[in-house]
DNA sequence: TTGACATTGGAAAGCGCTTTCCGGCCTAGA
DNA sequence: TCTAGGCCGGAAAGCGCTTTCCAATGTCAA
């Protein structure tokens, strides 16, 4: 209990206080191995922890970094987190989790509470919010960070530069929609997530670039915006069915809300899928296989992408904003098909 | 880029640092209206942000606790992160997520790591492995870190003596086999996880208690080890089988590896669930329901339990070792049916 | 009016470490 | 033998903050 210092550990050694840090520490200076043993020993015999905190402050540094995820029980972030941690871990970094429960009120808070810890850097997964407010609130936060010499990186576009991971959305999007048209369907309806999420602002506009190209129409009635979730993916789809029963093909905007979908189309609206209605998702998180039938989808490579804005992170940035596009890429499965009119 | 130091601010708001330092963090004293507003007007006009690691020093407490995971992409994990999470944010600490990628020797290493952090506490999810050697040390390393001040909780037994919630894994694995044994299964096989997870050993244990007590026997190479993922499940799930051809129901201990068994199943082994076998997983993790057939499983509240875990870290503790048990539940669903010979 | 006491601001002593700077010692070149 | 230079240990000055202790002022009862 006595909380050794380092203090204690130069007085057990019979040095100084300044050997002591060097031989522990090694920085700067190196110690001749007789005084650096015996300085070891007396750590180890007194139980002797460095004081992160105490280093932190001495040092102007620490060895942590801040990552702020929506929802970490979401395996779209899940997935991305995994892969940052390892980029961390191999950097030999301490990962601050901030999860926002998707409230961008929390997460400017915890922005300035990494600021404070003074975080190394911040990297970001919270897909942006598109409110002017919360971008220059949010843009504010982070240029005190750099002003500290915090460094900053997004994956997905956050409405600013700053360096980024920027998986192609809108080709996603395409891929999707270029997808589903081959098969034959022209009444197309889609599931999308919140309106103010850039990420899905992105994959809808590709989504829609791509059949107007196609010139297939799709009318503001046959999207359906709701949470990006499980359950807010089945509850649009049920809406969505219901009110455009004609429709021959969904395209959710991640996932996780397809698979909500897949169980409206079961459990609610007895659609057999892909007979009666085809399913695209978007991301491919793990469980897409898993699913009856397995999930077509836009693949994304979630670990890398978060081990690419880990090292964005750490690396040593040259001048200017860098910015790493990472390509979707359709899979087809078994969820999508010809339409049955066909 | 000047740092601002709360000197500079006290020295704009033309007051001591003492009196800067009452302002903006409250704490024992108060300051009259006028000079807290005179203080706050400066730090905000100068862009100040407080030091964390300063006033973690000064203080001799930080706002951060350790969190250590096996594998955070994980559903099981990542479900009773999310609660921790929640926990933690509500009294106002970040969350330092350690993620170990299973190797025991990476958690000791955390430990020690968030130990000198000076960490509130750390909650242990991962659980525990068996081994003498790995639990001295761990036990060891913990003790240094209560002897700091710090706080430990566990999630599940870890082998030694620490507040800790401790879901009833063999209840769970005794209602899985009495499950089975109700639809009238007499020949099952076990899909278990690596030998030296304690959590693996409490769920076979009751498992196999309950089929000793249904006088049902399961000789040992009913019983296939792999790892705890679904690709572990699933060559798991295919040696079993192809071993025991005339089993009815296959016990996963837990849901990622019954997933791997489903797929196994299905794609490889072409055998229908629960026509040919009834499957019966553990966890009841959030995929559960959209696998096809839905999984039956032994339902835990792992939000809720990651909650509980966090809480134990965080209340101050009475006297002696906290415990929270926490009931299992069987969930049908409709991977587990009475064999077709019945 | 005076003394006792509460109230509030400021000076200063740390918190545990890193790192600069200084001085002593040793080696080597002349 | 003497001096220049390299090495290495130690003293001490911070890093940015909190908090104790003290002093000054104001308040109230007697």
């Amino acid at each position: 209990m006595a909380a050794v210092t380092l203090q204690d550990v130069a007085n057990e050694a019979g040095v100084s206080l300044a050997t002591a840090s060097r031989a522990l520490h090694g920085g700067t200076r190196v110690v001749t191995a007789e005084l650096r043993e015996r300085v070891e020993k007396a750590a180890r015999h007194l139980g002797y922890t460095s004081h992160g905190p105490a280093q932190a402050l001495a040092r102007a540094t620490t060895p942590v970094v801040g990552l702020i995820v929506h929802d970490i029980a979401d395996p779209y972030f899940s997935a991305m987190a995994i892969g940052a941690m390892r980029a961390a871990h191999e950097s030999g970094l301490l990962v601050l989790v901030c999860n926002t429960f998707r409230d961008p009120a929390l997460e400017l808070d915890y922005v300035a509470r990494l600021r404070a810890q003074r975080a190394r850097g911040v990297l970001l997964f919270g897909s942006g919010f598109t409110e002017r407010s919360y971008q220059s609130t949010l843009h504010h936060e982070l240029d005190l960070l750099a002003g500290l010499g915090g460094r900053v990186a997004c994956i997905s576009p956050h409405g600013f530069a700053t360096d980024a991971v920027l998986p192609e959305h809108r080709d996603g999007g395409r891929l999707a929609a270029g997808h589903l048209a081959d098969l034959g369907h022209r009444r197309i309806g889609v599931v999308s997530g919140p309106a103010n999420l850039l990420v899905n602002q992105e994959r809808l506009r590709g989504f829609r670039d791509q059949l107007r190209a196609l010139d297939i129409a799709l009318p503001q009635e046959q999207i359906v915006k709701s949470d990006f979730t499980r359950e807010g993916g089945r509850a649009a789809g049920v809406e969505l069915v219901t009110r455009n029963p004609e429709l021959t093909a969904i395209f959710a905007l991640n996932d996780v809300m397809a698979i909500g979908v897949l169980a409206a189309l079961r459990d609610e609206l007895k659609l057999a899928v892909p007979d009666d209605v085809s399913v695209v998702g978007f991301d491919d998180i793990a469980l897409t296989v898993d699913v009856q039938p397995p999930l077509s989808t836009v693949h994304l490579p979630l670990e890398e992408i978060g081990r690419h804005g880990m090292r964005l992170l750490l690396e040593e940035a040259p001048a200017g904003v860098r910015t790493v596009r990472v390509p979707a890429a359709l899979v087809r499965r078994g969820s999508s098909a010809p339409p049955r009119d066909c």
